[in-house]
DNA sequence: GCATACTTCAATGCATACGTTAACGGACGC
DNA sequence: GCGTCCGTTAACGTATGCATTGAAGTATGC
């Protein structure tokens, strides 16, 4: 629900009220509500419940360098790991649908590939915690990727981006990836971030 | 209790073990559980309570990777910063009582330094999602930490570099700062592991 | 009129209760 | 004797109950 901004940022909602509205008891709203508040997406304060939290610019500047440490080292590492070409297919097809949805400037298909090919990559680079804290703060920023899609110019150059990415890592070069990776993230980032600015969404 | 390695890893318990242990219900013991999974110290399974889980070989190469790739960026940022030098006293009386600690030879209060250092480091570095993902991390290795402390030779280089980088911040000097970060923690990194893999403690 | 102390009450944190489910042991068939 | 099916039971997931606590509103004194 906060993903798909079903309780935008700003809401409070009581233990209570969302077991109502959930149709289940206090328990596991609790629990949910302790686990929103570790992954960053929720504030708990007791005796006024939980507050969906806002993603400040600032905050995409931190989540943007979590993102620019972690993700390059991903793609060296899945690089370095040699899988065989089958296994690479989940990003293969990420790829592939991506350049597909920018023929057709499709967006949501973009975005949806996009987050395929990340999500992906992590998930193949072989170290599990990196592939989670990736997982988490790329969370945290959904809503903004997706209130600025539609901002963007058509992301014809990420699209190239990803697609040499993905030969370095099938070359198995490690350096390569990895610093592909790294102007890939600090491109989109700057990019997101003045076309946040520009637009004036301070919060999001 | 965990980190104490009062539950050595490999350990089973139950919810109404622990509850019973500690002398509160299981709700509170619940809530604990599921936090310390998402932490990655247990795995819960249902109908087999929680267990430690053991530090691997392995698991110490994607900790260190996690680690080599988050805390240089702390370093840097926190160089950018340009804090006052009030503010960065922290880190100055971590890396006195690491001299200290190290003229005395006395490994634990070394060590209690050096957990300081770098935890103020990353507390200091202004990216909450980035110190918070560190202290996960660094969790998860304490034990392998503690057991090899008076395995390895007094840490003489380790606490010249914590100094080096100290300089590096004070000075606002982020490119400095955080390619020493990134040598030293790539150092203590090899050094554990090649350590580890000597003392032929797989499990941790 | 404003600040302070008190009262009230709602939300919480924890304890307990209950129905469901799957793991273990025994019985049965082969 | 071994494999399979079934019953038992313990652990869990969720629901509910209860005491505590602190926030909001009210009354009182200055």
């Amino acid at each position: 629900m906060i993903l798909d901004n079903a309780l935008p940022p700003g809401t409070q909602r009581l233990e209570a009220e969302l077991a109502l509205e959930l149709g289940c008891s206090r328990t596991p709203i609790r629990e949910a509500m302790l686990r929103l508040e570790r992954d960053g997406l929720v504030a708990v304060t007791p005796r006024h419940g939980m507050r969906v939290l806002p993603v400040s610019l600032a905050d995409m500047r931190d989540i943007y360098d979590v993102l620019e440490s972690l993700e390059p080292k991903a793609a060296e590492l899945l690089a370095r790991r040699g899988l065989p070409a089958d296994e690479l297919a989940p990003l293969h097809s990420a790829c592939e649908a991506m350049e597909a949805a920018l023929a057709n400037e499709d967006r949501p298909a973009w975005a949806k590939a996009d987050e395929a090919f990340h999500s992906g990559l992590v998930d193949l680079c072989g170290n599990r915690r990196l592939a989670a804290m990736v997982m988490q703060v790329w969370d945290q920023a959904h809503r903004a990727r997706m209130l600025t899609l539609n901002l963007r110019p058509l992301p014809a150059a990420s699209t190239a981006e990803h697609r040499a990415i993905m030969v370095a890592i099938a070359a198995g070069d490690g350096d390569s990836a990895r610093e592909l990776y790294r102007l890939h993230r600090r491109r989109g980032g700057t990019e997101l971030m003045s076309l946040i600015e520009r637009s004036g969404l301070a919060w999001l």
